[in-house]
DNA sequence: CTCATTACTTACAAATTTGTTAGTACCATA
DNA sequence: TATGGTACTAACAAATTTGTAAGTAATGAG
């Protein structure tokens, strides 16, 4: 999300795709990391270190990145205290707080359908 | 999705996002196209060609992939009537119909919070 | 015999995303 | 004075995704 080629084919199509209101949100809170990271913000603000430690396998600069954007897009919250050593916490915006029934639909769903292709395999 | 590198980092990662339910669904409709193609099989079967219509930017290669991925997934049933020319039909699958009323709120929510930035944007 | 249609496939290239490594500034503590 | 914690940033490289362009096989119509 870095520096974007303006009218390559494939940021056109990006353009094109966000027309949908579907495609849309899903671009928001897509990427590897966004809903784990959304996940873990469900019961309170968290700083940045605890986040980190919360997904062992993210990078600091991922875990940035993707913060950065969530927070441009209004999902979370950055609130910074003047202190020493710094503290930054992270919060759930609104609107990411009227997102929490659909993961948790999309969650169960996605159970449902590893449960299922686990039979399939059995089966086969 | 074609060769994937094993061992990487990235890769290892992508092994442990999908543990989690809800980054593993998401990763079975997200992608660029799948949502898209999902949405327009919701009334019913489809032929590639009538697909490839109906989303005027994407390209054969990007259908077929998706396609591929979709019913290797199991969310995307698929028909071949031995005709000339070919005849192929594409539909959504038991599990990806229940995906029907979460991508219904998915798309709700992307319409509200496009709205939000919006206004934020004027106020600003 | 030539062309058109359908549903693809292949080889390649461009763009984007993700990961690695090292570095910054601030101050506290040992 | 050296080290450690916090929250980052920057330069670079690797991996993956997406797009381009051309080609395939079967057959029917003209």
């Amino acid at each position: 999300m870095s520096k974007r080629k303006e009218n390559s084919s494939n940021s056109i199509n990006r353009d094109y795709i966000i027309e949908c209101d579907l495609t849309y949100a899903i671009c928001l809170v897509g990427g590897r990391w966004k809903l784990l990271i959304l996940c873990r913000l469900e019961e309170g603000a968290m700083r940045f270190s605890e986040l980190r430690r919360s997904i062992p396998n993210i990078t600091e600069r991922m875990l940035t990145l993707q913060l950065k954007e969530l927070e441009r897009d209004g999902l979370v919250r950055r609130t910074v205290y003047a202190e020493v050593p710094p503290r930054v916490e992270y919060e759930l915006a609104h609107v990411a707080k009227e997102l929490i029934p659909v993961w948790k639909q999309l969650s169960d769903w996605g159970q449902r359908h590893r449960n299922c292709r686990m039979q399939a395999v059995k089966a086969s």
